[in-house]
RNA sequence: GGAGAGGUGGCAGAGCGGUCGAAUGCGGCGGUCUUGAAAACCGUUGUGCCCGCAAGGGUACCGGGGGUUCGAAUCCCUCCCUCUCCGCCA
């Protein structure tokens, strides 16, 4: 969540930056103020009548020690009344302080300034492209019907076994998964990133943490156990971002930079249409992410690096992409800056999504009490960031429909060591 | 699943219900000494929130929650977690 000084000490800045979304961010913010007036008052009376308790408490202990018995009678007597206001006390300051938590907890996190404003994804500006797209024949096949008649990817078996959306990849699309996810963790750990396998299931503290709970609880698969709801991760970030919940950091051990490989889970409730088909949007996919806790003046920096190792990944892989800049309206809830980046799959011609990567600023921190402590030695909220690097279902999607020729599927170079295949044939 | 032990500051480890945010040791930081380092010695060393320009003051926190009490790290209840042994098991 936003930080109260912030608010305080730049209202204005933050309703600006919040209107950005297209949301009242006038009231919420003034909501939010109010509310933290009356938890710092409710809580200024609060701690000076329990110091005035404290203090009684004390006189009578050494009256009691010094004998004086009746003095400490006395002054026991008058500690009922003390008693009953400091119960009234912490019971509005309690309320004050959930109330202000709570309402805190729905504001999403300010856009920086750079952030372009707009509705939807219409409006998002596309900052690069780079590659030629392909040029497919007239009857060249989406990837769905190459899956199929390639025998690497069957929707059918999926929706046997499982249901919609969750697809069986065999053979050489099995191959190709697991090739490609090797891949992306190598160029990763030469980055300097230190690979994480994290578990798959997370708790309500750590969807918390990351910014999931609550806004986008719907989203995520989640079932009770022994009473504890637990959530099968959307993203590898939530378990590897949660790594660090609750820590104080040495400035020595900044920046962090960890990468992992997890399957997304994601019930993406409420899509249908030529959107969904083949692996375009699936409820379980693998991914491959990046993660990076970094100080604040590092962060800005960070960001443009992620931006360019995913290229790097992308360039490899022969695919044609595009970086767009996200409007304020199409941003995730906790993050400030967000990029896109999207392939263009040659037989559906339309751009695929596979990486998005933000900086969160301290949003996340904030919330994971995720720390370092700076020159004058106090603790201050570090910088998360996160990216994917990549995403694999439109990866493969992408390269089944570009790379198609009458004699197969061309596999591109940098994955043939690990595919061990030049071409896919039937 | 059965039986037992325990959860205290970065770590180790004390703590008759009263001045304990908490002894002591280690580690860390600063200093003295030294050509330098080590050793030794001295000092310092938790976090959140509130008030304050600051110095500083207040308050809360000894696994979580609740209770008893004028007062709880210390007593009671409850939950969670860790460890050891047995069973089961990829």
């Amino acid at each position: 969540m936003l930080e109260l000084p912030y608010l305080r000490a730049e209202r204005a800045d933050a309703e600006q930056r919040l209107s950005k979304r297209n949301i009242d961010a006038k009231s919420l913010v003034d909501k939010a103020l109010a509310l933290d007036e009356e938890r710092r008052s409710s809580q200024n009376d609060l701690d000076g009548q329990q110091a005035e308790l404290n203090n009684l408490s004390r006189s009578i202990g050494e009256l009691m020690k010094a004998g004086r018995k009746e003095e400490a009678e006395a002054a026991r007597a008058r500690t009922s009344d003390l008693k009953a206001t400091i119960q009234q006390l912490r019971d509005r300051m309690d309320a004050a302080d959930q109330g202000l938590h709570e309402h805190l907890c729905t504001i999403p996190n300010a856009p920086l300034p750079v952030v372009p404003n707009g509705r939807s994804a219409d409006d998002n500006t596309v900052v690069t492209q780079e590659g030629a797209l392909p040029e497919l024949p007239a009857d060249a096949k989406p990837h769905w019907e190459l899956g199929e008649a390639y025998g690497l990817l069957h929707m059918d078996l999926g929706v046997k076994l499982t249901g919609a959306g969750f697809p069986v990849y065999s053979g050489a699309g099995a191959k190709l998964q697991r090739a490609l996810i090797s891949f992306f963790l190598d160029r990763a750990i030469e980055a300097g990133y230190r690979e994480i396998i994290p578990p798959h299931l997370v708790n309500e503290d750590s969807a918390f943490g990351t910014g999931q709970l609550p806004d986008k609880e719907g989203q995520m698969y989640t079932f009770e156990e022994e009473g504890k709801r637990l959530f099968l991760i959307p993203t590898a970030e939530v378990p590897i971002t949660n790594l660090y919940r609750d820590m104080i950091l040495e400035q020595d051990q900044l920046p962090i930079k960890m990468v992992g490989y997890t399957p997304c889970f994601r019930r993406e409730a409420g899509s249908y249409g030529k959107d969904v088909r083949g692996l375009n949007r699936v409820h379980q996919f693998d991914k491959v992410e990046i993660v990076r806790i970094e100080h604040p003046d590092r962060s800005p920096a960070a960001l443009e690096e992620m931006v360019e190792h995913v290229k790097g990944l992308l360039r490899a892989l022969e695919l044609p992409f595009r970086q767009l800049l996200l409007c304020g309206g199409d941003m995730g809830f906790s993050s400030a800056m967000t990029y896109d980046m999207e392939v263009y799959a040659g037989a559906q011609k339309r751009w695929l999504e596979v990486s998005s990567i933000s900086t969160f600023t301290t949003y996340q921190s904030n919330r994971l009490k995720l720390r370092y402590r700076a020159e004058d030695k106090k603790p201050r909220l570090a910088h998360t960031l996160n990216g994917s690097a990549l995403a694999l279902a439109r990866i493969v999607a992408a390269l089944l429909e570009n790379n198609q020729t009458p004699e197969g599927i061309r596999v591109p170079v940098a994955l043939r060591p690990y595919t061990g295949f030049e071409m896919i044939r039937s």
